[in-house]
Parts: C-alpha cells; sequence; structure tokens
RNA sequence: CGGGGCGUAGCGCAGUCCGGUAGCGCGCCUGCUUUGGGAGCAGGAGGUCCCGGGUUCGAAUCCCGGCGCCCCGACCA
C-alpha cells in the first residue's frame, strides 16, 4: 500500500474521502489523458461480478449480445433531430486516418442508437422477427466538461440494450421489464436500495418518448441516476426507417426501447456501503468475500498454520466461497487487516497456532462487531450464512438511512429547510410546469429524480405543487444529484 | 468556460519570499531480528525541480510565455 495514513472521513470532505477510498482501494488511477481513468484490477473485478450477474439476467429475458463499432458516420446523429441536440456537444469527432482527411468525420460512440438501428432497419423485415433484442458490452465517449473517478468520466464502460417491437405497448411493457431488472440488480447484488420512476421531459434522453430510471441515495445524501430505461417510439424507428410488415399485411414502423448501466454503479457502490476506512464491498458482488491471515511466529508454526490454511483455502473455494489467502511474509497481520478492510473484504479469517490447536479460526467481518471463533468444520456453510446476513443488513442500513434522510409532503418553506440541512429525497406535489421545474432547479440546484412509480409514493397525493401552489399533476420527488 | 489550488524521487511534501552542494517522511531493494491490529535496526537504489525563453559567474528559486492536473460552480450516465 502506498498510503498509511487514515483517509479523510466522510464527514470532514466527502469528496476527498470518495477519492481517497478509490485510490486506496486500488480500484482505479488517473490516466494521462484528461478525463479518462484506468480500472485497475481491483475494480474491474467488481465490475466483473456485476457485467456477469446483469448478463444472466438479461439473457433471462431472451436478450442476446451483439457487437456494433465504435465508430459512427458523423451524418447517422443528424438524422434525429432531439438526439442530435442532446448529443452534439459531447461528441469526439475522428477527422484523419490512415495520415488522410476522411471524406465523412467518425463519431466515437457516445452511445449506439443510430448505428444500431440503422443495422436493424436491415434485419427487420416482418413482425415475425419481432421483438429483436439486442446488447452490447463496450466503451462509449462523451467530452464532458467535468470528470470524476467512475461517476463521470470521459470514456466508460456500460452495456447498452436495443430492441425492437411491434407495437407501443410491447415496448412500453419490455422498457419496464429491464427498470425491474436493474432495481432487482442494485438492491439484491449491491445492497442498494433505489427508487423507480419517470423522468420529467427536461430529464427525458434524447430522442426518447418516456425516460424510466433507478436513483439512490448516497451517504452524502446526493442522489445518483444509477440506471436508465427509455421508451424511443418510433422516433429512430422513423429516422433510420425500420420497417416491417404486419400480420395484416401493412408496413410499420418498429417501437424501440434502449436501456443502460454503467461503471458509475462503481461509484454508487463505494458511496452507499463505504466507511471511513475505506470501500465495504457486498458478498455478492466481492472479487473476494473472504481472505485467510496467517498468523505465525516461528518457522515451525509458520508451517504448521501456512498447512491449515491452505487447506481451509481449498474447503472453502470447493464450498464456493471466493477466498484469497494471503501468504505475504514479512507483513504483520495488521497490515493486513487495515488493506485488506480499504479494499472492502467482506470477512477476514485469521489463523494462528492457537487456532490450529482448537481446531477452530477467528471470524473478523468488515461491517464490525466482536471477532468470534468459528469452527473449522463446516466452515464454508457457515460463512455462507455470514454473507446472507451482510448482504441483507448492508441492504437494510441502506435503507434506514434512504428513508432517515427522505421528507414527504413538503411545501416550498419545509423544502428548502430540508435543502439548508442534510438533503436528502423530498416527495412533494409538482404542478407539472416545466418553467416551474426549472425556476426550482436554479434556486435551488435540486431537480426533480424522478416521478415516482405507485409502491414509493405518499399515501395521500399531493393536491397542489410545493413551489407555486398551483394544483398537482402529480408527485415528484426532488434532490440534489450528481 | 468562470473561481480556487498545485506541478521538486514511486507517493505525500519542505525548500521559492531573500539565487550559491536538491532535502524530509512513507514506499522500494539487501541483510539480520520480528509477526494475535499499520515492525525495528543497518546498509542501499532512485531527480530533465512541468516545458520553452530570458536575466546572472551561477536559477527549483527572479522575469516573460506556454502546458498539465486536481478541487468548487454552470452542462451530463
Amino acid at each position: 500500500m502506498a498510503d498509511q495514513k487514515a483517509l479523510t472521513t466522510r464527514a470532514q470532505d466527502f469528496s476527498a474521502w470518495y477519492n481517497e477510498v478509490i485510490m486506496r482501494a486500488e480500484l482505479a488511477d488517473y490516466s494521462p489523458v484528461r478525463g479518462c481513468m484506468v480500472i485497475r484490477p481491483n475494480g474491474y473485478a467488481i465490475w466483473e461480478q456485476m457485467q456477469r450477474a446483469l448478463d444472466d439476467m438479461f439473457k433471462e429475458l431472451g436478450v442476446q449480445n451483439a457487437y456494433f463499432p465504435l465508430l459512427i458516420p458523423q451524418s447517422f446523429f443528424s438524422k434525429e433531430a432531439q438526439h442530435i441536440d442532446g448529443f452534439a456537444p459531447e461528441l469526439a469527432i475522428v477527422t484523419h486516418g490512415g495520415g488522410k482527411e476522411l471524406e465523412e468525420p467518425l463519431v466515437i460512440r457516445p452511445t449506439s442508437e443510430t448505428i444500431i438501428y440503422s443495422m436493424y432497419a436491415k434485419w427487420i423485415q416482418s413482425y415475425r422477427d419481432l421483438p429483436m433484442l439486442m446488447n452490447q458490452w463496450c466503451n462509449v465517449l462523451r467530452w464532458e466538461m467535468r470528470t470524476r473517478l467512475f461517476l463521470r468520466t470521459a470514456e466508460f464502460l456500460w452495456q447498452e440494450g436495443h430492441t425492437a417491437h411491434v407495437d407501443e405497448a410491447d415496448a412500453e411493457r419490455f422498457a419496464l421489464e429491464i427498470l425491474k431488472v436493474y432495481r432487482r440488480f442494485a438492491e439484491e447484488w449491491m445492497a442498494m436500495p433505489v427508487l423507480t420512476g419517470r423522468k420529467t421531459d427536461s430529464e427525458r434522453f434524447a430522442g426518447a418518448l418516456r425516460t424510466y430510471c433507478i436513483e439512490g441515495l448516497m451517504q452524502d445524501n446526493k442522489a445518483l441516476q444509477a440506471g436508465t430505461t427509455h421508451n424511443l417510439g418510433q422516433n429512430f424507428a422513423k429516422a433510420f426507417q425500420v420497417t416491417f410488415q404486419s400480420d395484416q399485411g401493412t408496413l410499420e414502423y418498429v417501437w424501440n426501447t434502449s436501456w443502460g448501466v454503467s461503471t458509475r454503479l462503481v461509484g454508487a457502490l463505494v458511496m452507499t456501503h463505504g466507511d471511513d476506512a475505506g470501500i465495504i464491498t457486498p458478498p455478492r458482488l466481492a472479487q473476494y468475500q473472504c481472505v485467510i491471515v496467517p498468523i505465525y511466529k516461528s518457522d515451525a508454526e509458520r508451517v504448521t498454520v501456512l498447512e491449515a490454511a491452505e487447506r481451509i483455502l481449498r474447503e472453502l473455494r470447493q464450498g464456493g466461497v471466493r477466498t484469497h489467502l494471503d501468504k505475504r511474509d514479512g507483513l504483520k497481520p495488521g497490515a493486513k487487516y487495515y488493506e485488506w478492510e480499504g479494499r472492502g473484504v467482506p470477512l477476514r479469517l485469521e489463523v494462528g497456532p492457537r487456532d490450529v490447536a482448537a481446531g477452530q479460526v477467528m471470524l473478523a467481518r468488515r461491517t464490525g462487531g466482536a471477532k468470534s471463533p468459528l469452527p473449522t468444520a463446516g466452515l464454508a456453510r457457515a460463512l455462507q450464512t455470514e454473507m446472507d446476513v451482510m448482504q441483507a443488513a448492508l441492504l437494510e442500513a441502506a435503507r434506514v438511512r434512504r428513508e432517515q434522510h427522505s421528507i414527504r409532503g413538503i411545501t416550498k418553506a419545509s423544502f428548502l429547510e430540508f435543502l439548508e440541512g442534510d438533503g436528502g429525497f423530498a416527495y412533494g406535489g409538482w404542478c407539472g410546469d416545466a418553467a416551474c421545474e426549472a425556476t426550482i432547479k436554479e434556486e435551488t440546484k435540486a431537480t426533480i429524480r424522478c416521478l415516482p412509480d405507485e409502491e414509493f409514493r405518499s399515501p395521500e397525493a399531493p393536491r397542489s405543487c410545493m413551489w407555486c401552489d398551483r394544483p398537482a399533476v402529480t408527485e415528484a420527488v426532488w434532490a440534489r444529484a450528481y
């Protein structure tokens, strides 16, 4: 470890803490190129776990993976008016290749709707070809003005799903199906509770009919958009002539959806569960769920202890626990404890001569509490239980924290007071006027994170807009956001 | 793009005001002793002082001009 000093605490400076945690855990590093980051093995391992889980869920819905090119003809972007308006400012464009100026500049994809639907136009002829359900795992590039490790980098990794359907109802159904997947992933894998809902028109994806999202609340009480899914309507189908012949023999435009989550989720994980010692990785996403630290003095002890540790390692791996044995010599056990805590490993087993003699190990949990002895026999099963408990506890703790920092039935006055304090999710009535929404954003820096789904709405529907007192058309959730 | 900060060893920094042998802590290498919550001692390696010009016998330091990065805001996954 490069740095032995204590981290800046979350209370002192959340932003400094966040950066230090990432460096300490060796999740990522700054690259020579502004706004770009290197994802180091510890960070990439988390992303791989995320990919695996999400990919399985997509495939259960019948989605297939494919790969589309990095470079997109510039003209493709002007085919859908809102889309070009939304993305033009942040495009990176390749103008030269092989030492010659290109006839048509090529855009490095910021997202792939245009190229994918241009291909769908070739592949879809009949309603029998629908739905067409594809996803790709790739990198994209957006020339962001200000960047932050994982949360907003110029280049980032993500998955983008793109589907085509026979009618609006099927597209809508599928977009919402994906929203459920995202929510399930956030809660069951990341242990991160999220609100689900619809974005207002001003926050909608450029080119979409409707955008739905999952929103998490970080420990500094700022909201983070963690995933979006869009019903694109027929906007792209019309721009790229994606048509099919219906069972009635008529020629129709398809209805599209697109949806994505990115490496931003790694940042979300840090900000949801990290503490002043570093990150806490939920067991289901941890690269190593358990690390074994051997303890010995003499050479004789070393042999005995390592032999026992190796045996435990084998048994745990066989029992499905992702385990690492830290055999490094010359590092005191305490130094290893600090290192693995910083890296967020959920469980740590200490194995010393006394433990070997007693047929036990000492278990320490990343989430705290006293160390406790566990018999070596049946250890894998015991640790699985420990991890289930920890996974559930992390989700519950995050949920409690979010609810403690949520306020309902706000008025303009109570809303302002709430923002003056710690902030968080503020539920209240909204008139539906984009001008009112913009004023609120300008004056408070808070935005409507979503128009929450039924499940998250307040028992009593608000009757008036919390800001302007005109009749409310819906309930909205405001927060300051990343 | 506005505001702030910073560029000196792998990392964190002092030295810059007031020009004169390039330093400290951590890390790294070797050896010995250590190892149940961040080990100790000894020896050692490691530098275009961000870049370019200028002033000077002499520049990390003074002058001029660039570049880069980080943080805070406006825009966004």
